[in-house]
DNA sequence: CCACAGGTTGACTGACCAGTCAATCGCCGT
DNA sequence: ACGGCGATTGACTGGTCAGTCAACCTGTGG
């Protein structure tokens, strides 16, 4: 049947990806050459331009790819009844765990996309916007059930939810913050606690 | 004198910088060219080379020029006997009146160095590390006071609260969040509200 | 068993641009 | 005036690489 074709050609199209994610986090984007992609790939250069029309275009697709999957996520969250503290933790949850199961794709989407806003990301502004106001109206929520106090915008309090979150992942991705399994799950509610609890003690003393 | 031609000299070589950060912030570094520098600055292509050995010597000046006093400043603040808000808020107070001093320098700093940590930044890993590590002091010594509480390593919390600052720059910096100069003003208060005291309510009732 | 439509190949081209360098300029001291 | 030296110029070179394309391969359907 034809399918079997189409299917081994969608299998192609893969390889090409996972091979891309490997290379663009190994080497960075700028110094990632087409022909590293296909010998990765294990595939011949012109293949790469059967199924993307370019470079950008491969990378355009991990990060999209992600990314929708990741607003995805926040709309449902926003809409369960939860909250804010298991919200915020289901987001932060999420980034979490997609570093932890693929951390080169994490590494170039973050890397070579979202802090990259300026060269390539340019395109991608009004998708990475998106995540940054749908966290805002989880915030903006909690602050009407008066679960968070409302003297802070909720677009600042989103960019220091993400920007922590962030941070810490490229912490991870640079080596500079431990990243053992124990140090991924205590992230998860780390960021959390900081953004809502704050780093004041409290403690009856 | 002499020294007229070399302080002429040092102003050419100012002029190329200034330019170049014009220049790298319109188009990011790696779609400026070493002639949109020299056309910016008013000066040959091949006097760029006079002043500097490369295109990525230009932008490493720019960035170490900068972050040395970010640097020398946390260092100071910390030796400065003040509540950890005050320490905080003084490290936000540079970040932010550095943005407002000149944006485009900033914005070239962050966006092509310390958020491309990937591509060119691996140069200068350490010298971000060491900004990192210096936060991550100021929050040890609060902690050992009991200002702040001790249940959250001082590596992250640095992560978050730098985290918080650099992603309402990158904010104010593709016009995602307004920048007004009232907002700049409590941007600097608001960091370190959010990052000491926590987004929860308190409020009484 | 043939023919055709994908899928697959990799040599080639055209553009781009960092960095070089030999020539020229113009200020300074004598 | 003039000789020298650093500052300044910009045409040129060498290398790199994204993207093209014409040829080739393979398996599917008739």
């Amino acid at each position: 049947m034809a399918a079997a074709r189409s299917s081994a050609a969608a299998e192609k199209r893969r390889a090409i990806l996972d091979a891309a994610v490997r290379v663009f986090a190994r080497q960075g984007f700028h110094t990632s050459r087409v022909s590293d992609i296909a010998d990765e790939a294990g595939v011949a250069y012109g293949l790469v331009y059967h199924y993307f029309r370019s470079k950008d275009e491969v990378l355009d697709t991990l990060f999209l790819e992600r990314w929708d999957v990741l607003l995805e996520t926040i709309r449902e969250v926003d809409q369960q009844d939860l909250p804010v503290r298991d919200k915020l933790g289901a987001i932060a949850g999420f980034i979490v765990d997609s570093y932890r199961h693929d951390p080169d794709l994490m590494k170039v989407v973050i890397v070579e996309v979202t802090r990259a806003a300026n060269t390539f990301g340019q395109t991608h502004l009004a998708k990475i916007r998106e995540a940054y106001a749908l966290i805002a109206v989880v915030v903006e929520h909690a602050q009407a059930r008066a679960e968070l106090r409302s003297d802070i915008a909720p677009q600042f309090a989103a960019m220091a939810f993400y920007g922590a979150i962030e941070q810490v992942l490229t912490g991870w991705i640079f080596d500079i913050l431990p990243q053992a399994p124990a140090d991924l799950e205590e992230a998860k509610r780390f960021v959390v606690e900081t953004i809502c609890g704050g780093l004041d003690d409290r403690s009856v003393g």
